[in-house]
DNA sequence: TTCCTGCCCT
DNA sequence: AGGGCCGGAA
């Protein structure tokens, strides 16, 4: 829950030392539910969007106070957790429970959008159709959830990346849409 | 410039 | 449904 509350809308490799940072100084729940909030800034400061540092402190009483310091397993109850929203709820039931959760991020919509060649633009992980895609495929996994997760996330970040995809090392351009168009 | 493993509020 | 947030890397 920590690293996905860094990783909103920021990148993996940014994230990696501040993270550490943050679990030599807080290394448990109980001591990030007392955690100065300006000190947690201070912390996270190099990653921006600095109305997160308050979610760390919020979240951690949340947890101990509603759960005795246990992370719930239902969608529901995820999504009250100060911070928590649809993909952090669903990254935490892949990977900390092994629930097929549909999980739509920015990778994971990129990936889907040039695969189907759907050729949608701007903020596409709201669209209704990624969104559908996303769910079909999580619902289709045979696997544990987490490793379809970060195997998308991964592909996406280094191959299928943002700006100038890789397609000369992509191992489905044969059937991806953006590349047969091109 | 563009975009990053989104959440929150309106 | 849509905009704001934000530093930093490519």
């Amino acid at each position: 829950m920590i690293a996905e509350f860094m990783l909103q809308r920021t990148k993996a490799n940014q994230v990696v030392p501040v993270y550490d940072n943050l679990l030599k100084k807080y290394p448990d729940i109980k001591s990030l539910s007392k955690a100065d909030i300006a000190e947690v800034s201070k912390i996270i400061r190099p990653l921006g969007l600095h109305w997160r540092s308050a979610h760390f402190k919020k979240a951690a009483e949340y947890i101990i106070s509603e759960y005795n310091s246990n992370i719930p397993s239902t969608r529901e109850e995820l999504l009250k957790i100060p911070g928590v929203g649809d993909y952090v709820a669903g990254v935490i039931l892949a990977v900390s429970f092994s629930k097929k959760a549909p999980i739509v991020d920015s990778n994971i919509a990129r990936v889907l959008n040039r695969y189907f060649g759907m050729d949608l633009e701007g903020e596409i992980r709201r669209n209704k159709k990624i969104v559908e895609k996303a769910d079909e495929l999580f619902s289709h996994c045979i696997y544990e959830p987490k490793e379809l997760l970060f195997a998308i996330i991964d592909f996406s970040a280094l191959v299928c990346t943002p700006l100038n995809p890789r397609h000369e090392i992509c191992p489905f351009k044969d059937e991806c849409k953006l590349y047969i168009k091109k």
